[in-house]
DNA sequence: GCTTGTCAATACGGTGCCGTATGGTGGGGA
DNA sequence: TCCCCACCATACGGCACCGTATTGACAAGC
């Protein structure tokens, strides 16, 4: 079980990080076998097509920092704590990938797939905290659509124009209060 | 004062036009060229670079998207109802432009100026009001922010999630119950 | 020691875009 | 009438990327 295709590994890690600095398009063949110190006689071994590398790179994304956060949480019962925490993490720190992935949402069928994904898990789980707070199906559905609508808005603003955003933290508490009853 | 420059006027819209669709990649060159039926002669006689042309398709942007539609609202005197009639254009009609500015805001400079320039002066806007309903300065503030993050937040949605989003308008009633004192 | 399989280098053709250089054309003023 | 100039076409070189084809290095196992 010793990683018998750590290189392809390396490919990943590095269309990963690639993703984050430069978007979608800086997952790039030849690039990135600049950077790695290879050619790209090296990546079409491993991969196929650069579509394959991206739908790596996706589902590693889908499993870092969707899934991975949201079981992370899940194991705090108190749903009002399970909730401030999730909603913490946006403003600990930006979640620059994500932004990276709603640029290639409607370009590229995979990204785009995987964002989906990633809203409806995130409002499912959100839904089914603010329901045990107490809230009707539809109530605690709306809830969640608007909690995620913050979590965007504040991953944009703190990109984008940080300075007007000023202290994330504060704004986070700001919206939890007006937010979970 | 007859338009001394309606080609040029014509490029600038098709750039408009073409990034909506497909975002600032889109607005290129000799794509245009082909969907006006001309060719790159035409276009480096009226500009002289592509970032040119970006940079007009911003202004254009700014002009038709961020000042019009504050100014429009700037009218209605009763806060609450200038605030409302504000979000409601969130929900009405999709902001999909908007997206693709956000899309290019990190990688674009001039894009990510007058993103910035955006947040600002709506978020502006919005405080002046809640100051107006009675908040403090600090408060207006940031339930502005909050507000903005939410425009958004429901912006991606409507795009990217529109099932799960469902019913955008009753979304977007559902914020302002919560949001507008 | 020779084959076989894994991995990567080299070299090539193809595509789509930017920007330049230069040549045409048609209509309005002298 | 002729010329000029705004306006556009043609044609070119350059760049950055994708994907393929071919060859090479190196280790394991028989």
């Amino acid at each position: 079980m010793t990683p018998e295709n750590l290189d392809r590994e390396r490919w990943e890690q590095a269309a990963l990080d690639a993703l984050e600095r430069g978007g979608l398009a800086a997952v790039a063949v030849e690039p990135l076998a600049r950077e790695l110190g290879v050619t790209k006689g090296s990546f079409y071994w491993h991969f196929g097509t650069r579509q394959e590398l991206i739908a790596a790179t996706v589902a590693r994304w889908e499993r870092l920092h969707v899934d991975g956060p949201l079981k992370a949480v899940a194991t705090i019962e108190d749903p009002r704590e399970r909730l401030l925490a999730l909603l913490g993490k946006a403003s600990a720190k930006p979640p620059t990938i994500f932004m990276r992935m709603l640029e290639a949402s409607a370009d590229d069928a995979t990204v785009g797939a995987a964002v989906t994904r990633a809203a409806e898990q995130r409002v499912a789980f959100m839904a089914k905290a603010f329901g045990e707070l107490g809230l009707s199906r539809a109530r605690a559905r709306r809830q969640a659509l608007l909690a995620y609508s913050t979590y965007v808005g504040r991953a944009h603003l703190s990109r984008d124009a940080p300075e007007l955003l000023g202290d994330a933290e504060a704004l986070a508490k700001h919206a939890a209060e007006q937010l979970i009853p």
